[in-house]
DNA sequence: CTGTTAGCGCATTCAT
DNA sequence: ATGAATGCGCTAACAG
C-alpha cells in the first residue's frame, strides 16, 4: 500500500542501499544516479519511514525543547529561536533525510511532566534536548533529573540548558546557558534605591525555583548593601515579599496584599513583566498613580513591556539570542563555552514606570 | 549496551511477547505475571524503543500541533490547551507504552515550513496533527496542503483544524473548529459606529490569510450597513486600511501612517490585540488621548489586554477551550461536530479604550 | 561508486 | 494466558 524505499530503488533501477545513500547524503553517489533516484522519489511521492530509519540507525532526527509554559512569550521566544536554528530548512522539500524535527514540549512547570517528557524523548531516541527556564530546587527531583539526563546522554542525546543553572555534576549536559538573574535583580533594586525608595515590595515567583530564588537574592543583596535590611532574611524581608506564579493575576493579588500590609511602600518589583503588569493594575485600582505614588518594575523585557503605560522599567534578557545559541549548541554547530557554562548578561532598562518617591529626590 | 525488551523478558522469566503485551496493555495478562514484568522494567530501567515499536506497529504515539508563531500567546494558549488534553499523564511514570507525545511545531507563518513540518510528521507516522490559526489563501499552497493532508489521512493520521476554516473538500480533515472572525469583526465595528464614530482606521493582518480577510470583511460589512462606504471595496476603504504582520510594531507604524493619511480618524481597530497595543502607543505619541481623542480596539482578548491602560476593548475568543477541544478531537476522545465543522463564537468585550468621539454622543 | 547481506527492537500472527 | 516465529523498512557493514 505505502511506498517503500525498495519501490523507489526498483523504479530508479538501483539498489535500496543507493537510495538510502542519496537520501541521507552522507555518502558519495554519482550525480546522474542521484538525479534518477530523486526523480523516482518525486514520482512515487515517497516519504521516508522515520521509525524504520531510526531503528536501523539507532538515532532519530527528533530534537525536543522543553518549556515551562508555552503560553508565556518568555518561553515562546526562546523556543522559537531555538527551533529556527534547528529545524526545517523551509524550502518545502524535506524529501530526503537529515532534516531535524524540532518540537516544543510544554511541562506546565510540573516536575513530573518534565521527567515524563524526557522519558518520551528518550523513547524516541531524540538527537538532542533543550531544557529552558529555571529548575525546581527539590532535591529528589533534581536527583531524578540528573539520573534521567545521564541516561539520555549515555544514549547519545545531546543536552543543552537555556536559562537554567548548570547541574552540580554535569557530565550529561553538553552546555548550559544561564541568565544573570541575580545580577539583574540586584541592579534593578539598586536603581530604585538610588531614586530614593526605601520600602520596596517584591512579588516573587513560585518557591523552590532557581529563577525565583536568584532574582529575589539579587533584590535582597541590593537592599542589604543599602542597609535597608539585615544580612539574613529578616521578618521585614518576608513582610514585603509575596510569592506566587509568574502571571499577571499573581502580581495583581500580591500587590493588593502588599499595599494592605504596608501602605507606605513606594515601589513594587515584579518577578517578571507579567507580574509587574498585574501589579500596575492593582496599584491603579487603589487610586495610586504610577510612577508618582508608586513605582513599578518588572523583569525580562517582553515585547509588550515597552507599550505599557507608563512604559515598564525592567531587566532585559536577550531571549531570542539565547534560544538561538541553545539551538546551535544542540545541533553541534556551535562550540560550547569553556567549561560548558556561559552566563548571559541581564541589562537594566529604565523607563517611565519608575521615578523618585513623592517628595523625595534621587540620591 | 542498551536494555531491550528481551532483557526484560529474561529477567521476568517470560517471553518477549508477554512483556510487549504488558506494556501495551491491550491484551489479557495474569496479574502476577504483569507484576513480575513491571518489576523487571523498573529494575532494569527499561525504556521502550519508540522507533522499533512504531515500525512494528506501523503507527507512532507522536501528535503534532502546528502553530504560526510560538512566541504569540494566541497560539501558545491553544497549543498548551491541546497538549494538556493529549499528552503525558503527569504521574511521572510513562514506563509503558500508550502515552502520546504531544509536540508543538512552529511554522513562523511560512507556508513552506508548514508543508515541511507535515512531511516530517508524516515521516514519523504521527498519530494525529492539529493545525491552528488561519490559512494562507494562495491557491497553489492550498492545493499542496490538501494533497499532503490527504496523504496523511490515508496513512492513518487524524487531522484537526483549530481556528482555521475547513477545506472545501475535506475528506482528510476529521474536524474543523473555526472562529467567527467575521461576526466578531462586525460586532466590534458596529460598537464603534454606535458610539458615533464615522472615520475608522483599520490595521489589518497580512494579506492572503483567512483570518485577516474574515476580520476585515466583518469590519467592512458593518461599515457598509451603516452607509459609511460602498458595497464593494472602495478607494475610501483602502485609504483607511493598512496591512501588516500581526505584531505590535505593525500596529504602531500603520497607525502613524493612518493618522498621516487621515487626521480626522476617531478610532483605530487593530487586527489583533498586539497590533492594537502598538496602535495605542502611536496614538499617544502623537499627543492624542485614548479614548477621548481616539478610540482603540483589538481582537482576541489575550491576557494582557485587560491590563492595558485604558483596558482594551476587544473581541474575546475562547482560545483555551478551543485548543482543549481540538486536543480531544485529535485523541478521538470527543465526537466530531455534525459535518465535522463547528464555529466558535467571538464575544465583544467593551472596555475603556473606546468611547464616543469628541463632541459626539452615542447613537 | 554501487550491490549484497544482515540485523536494529518490537508487535503480531499463530500455536499451545 | 503464554510462547515461538515472522517481518515491519531501513541503515550499515562488507564486498566488489
Amino acid at each position: 500500500m505505502t511506498v517503500t524505499l525498495a519501490d523507489v530503488a526498483a523504479r530508479a533501477r538501483v539498489s535500496p542501499a543507493t537510495v538510502s545513500r542519496v537520501l541521507n547524503g552522507n555518502y558519495p553517489v554519482a550525480a546522474t544516479t542521484r538525479e534518477r533516484v530523486l526523480r523516482a522519489v518525486d514520482d512515487l511521492d515517497y516519504v521516508l519511514n522515520g521509525p524504520a530509519s531510526s531503528l536501523a540507525a539507532a538515532t532519530s532526527d527528533l530534537v525536543g525543547i522543553l518549556v515551562n509554559d508555552i503560553a508565556d512569550p518568555f518561553f515562546g521566544i526562546m523556543a522559537g529561536a531555538a527551533q529556527s536554528e534547528i529545524g526545517v530548512p523551509g524550502d518545502g522539500t524535506a524529501r530526503a533525510g537529515g532534516e531535524k524535527l524540532a518540537v516544543v514540549c510544554n511541562t506546565g512547570g510540573s516536575p513530573e511532566r518534565e521527567l515524563t517528557y524526557l522519558t518520551l524523548l528518550q523513547r524516541q531516541r531524540a538527537a538532542a534536548v533543550v531544557l529552558t527556564g529555571g529548575a525546581l530546587e527539590d532535591p529528589a527531583h533534581q536527583a531524578a533529573m540528573a539520573a534521567k539526563l545521564g541516561r539520555l546522554a549515555d544514549a547519545g542525546t545531546r543536552i543543552v540548558f537555556c536559562g537554567r543553572p548548570p547541574l552540580p555534576e554535569n557530565d550529561a549536559v553538553a552546555a548550559a546557558l544561564t541568565f544573570d538573574n541575580r545580577g539583574g535583580g540586584r541592579r534593578l533594586t539598586e536603581h530604585l534605591i538610588s531614586l530614593g525608595h526605601r520600602r520596596i515590595g517584591y512579588v516573587a515567583g513560585p518557591q523552590e525555583r532557581t529563577t525565583t530564588r536568584h532574582r529575589l537574592e539579587g533584590h535582597r543583596a541590593a537592599m542589604r548593601a543599602a542597609g535597608l535590611t539585615g544580612t539574613a532574611v529578616s521578618p521585614e524581608d518576608d513582610r514585603l515579599t509575596v510569592h506566587g506564579p509568574y502571571d499577571r493575576r499573581s502580581g495583581y493579588e500580591a500587590t493588593l496584599e502588599l499595599l494592605r500590609r504596608e501602605p507606605g511602600v513606594t515601589a513594587i518589583v515584579g518577578a517578571n513583566d507579567s507580574v509587574a503588569l498585574g501589579a500596575s493594575a492593582a496599584v491603579r485600582e487603589q487610586g495610586l498613580r504610577i510612577p508618582e505614588d508608586v513605582s513599578v518594575a518588572g523583569f525580562d523585557d517582553l515585547p509588550f513591556s515597552v507599550d505599557a503605560v507608563p512604559a515598564l522599567t525592567t531587566v532585559r534578557l536577550p531571549l531570542y539570542e539565547a534560544g538561538a545559541r541553545a539551538g546551535r549548541l544542540a545541533m553541534g554547530t556551535e562550540t560550547p563555552p569553556p567549561g560548558g557554562i556561559a552566563t548571559i548578561r541581564a541589562e537594566l532598562m529604565v523607563r517611565g514606570s519608575t521615578a523618585p518617591p513623592r517628595g523625595d529626590r534621587p540620591a
